[in-house]
DNA sequence: CGGTGAGTTGATACGCATCAACAGAAGTGG
DNA sequence: CCACTTCTGTTGATGCGTATCAACTCACCG
């Protein structure tokens, strides 16, 4: 039995855009149903063509893409609100792949209504075109940090970011968030090795800074992050939620 | 006097999907007029909010991040073709910078028949879409290249998809296309140092592989440059052209 | 109770950064 | 016209940041 989106129990945070009563109305229509995955599941792959986007309600996931000698770049990390396969949904084409790490519950959109958003729902797909600028604004900043900054700087910048979005998913407590990943998946993120990256934590942790261990990020001086990570714009702004 | 969408130069191009004669006609009033720029002119700087969005008709140019500390990302090279500033389009905020490299001329548009174009144009909206994926596509696999391969793959990466965007622009003349950047662009690029880069263009030059010197990009051997590369989709796929 | 996966830590190696110096081309002012 | 500077490209010497290798711990699981 799925959700209304009127109950979406996300859509309220200040994280997203709200909706008016009629907009909610048209969500409800486009969304076809609900998908759970247990952990570990792929839920989209690089070179297919699904005929479904969707939406994170709750959990966590991966997007990354694999080499094919096996070295993998994870692209992001995949929060609640988060859409997943808008890629597939507009060139018909992933090119990369998307994993589940936790269960999760995901919206189900129909790819065919796309087309449908778009003549019928102007707004929303304005929405869309804004949640593809983000995700290009993301991976700029992403790329900055990867090319750009030190270990230790992309670490601070990366954990900095995370914590922002999952407090403004209300998902902190006593500054601190789940972060149900392993430090593989962060080291794949940053282009790092997993030793470096289990050293740098480590840094992190003696300086105390942060602590990400037993699968909670807590971080002791938000501040000190932001800077040493060079961050820009340090609170998410808020989004479309589709 | 601004050329008419009709006679664009460029639109002819296989490169570019062919629009319908009321399309074009609409794009001829979606532009509102041409401005040409010198070299090493900045065209949007980020954080501001220019009221405008362009096409690159003609030239080439930039798009980076800049550090407090002066350290440069260069997100991409800009070709005849590319849409510039779609995010402060959508976001109202650029978080990037695009500068000329060379003189460039470029196609103005309103941002604020952005939004009428969502609401009438649903096909062109769909496009900006569209765009603005294949953006977020193109920095996935830039973040992989400088995330995962060592600089002379990247290199490789990075040489042949700039040789087989302006082959698509039919820019090529034996095996060579215009490439007026500087050394220092490219190491920017990739996250390398200008040393570094010089040392590993000199070894695609003694392999035979390809030269860059003089302003142009040689490529005798495209294939051993993809298959270095790592490159996974050889030709640029057919994209809209706003 | 062996096996597997995640995290940790120390030793060593190497890719790339940094430093330094020079060459050639192009611009600039006396 | 020539000194002079500035910019870009080039090359060699040295050093650092991070990768790689290896070994161990602990938790979990069948």
């Amino acid at each position: 039995m799925s959700i209304k989106c009127r109950f979406c129990p996300i859509r309220n945070f200040p994280l997203f855009q709200q909706l008016s009563e009629a907009e909610v109305a048209f969500m409800e229509r486009f969304k076809v149903g609900e998908m759970t995955v247990q952990p570990d599941t792929p839920i989209l792959s690089a070179g297919s063509s699904s005929p479904q986007i969707f939406t994170a309600l709750k959990g966590f996931g991966l997007r990354y893409k694999l080499l094919e000698d096996g070295r993998r770049q994870v692209l992001s990390f995949i929060f609640p609100g988060d859409l997943i396969g808008l890629q597939a949904g507009v060139m018909n084409q992933m090119t990369h792949s998307v994993d589940s790490t936790t269960s999760m519950t995901l919206c189900v959109f129909n790819r065919n209504e796309l087309w449908s958003l778009f003549r019928n729902f102007p707004a929303r797909a304005y929405d869309l075109t804004w949640i593809a600028a983000s995700e290009e604004r993301f991976l700029g900043e992403a790329l900055t940090a990867i090319g750009q900054k030190s270990a230790f700087e992309s670490m601070c910048w990366a954990l900095s970011r995370i914590y922002r979005r999952l407090e403004a998913l209300q998902m902190d407590e006593r500054r601190s968030v789940p972060l149900p990943y392993r430090q593989q998946d962060l080291a794949d993120a940053l282009g790092l090795s997993l030793v470096h990256t289990n050293k740098t934590l480590a840094k992190l942790r003696e300086r105390q800074i942060a602590n990400w261990s037993e699968g909670r990020l807590t971080v002791n001086d938000i501040q000190a992050l932001e800077e040493m990570g060079l961050v820009e714009s340090k609170l998410p702004r808020p989004r479309p939620l589709i």
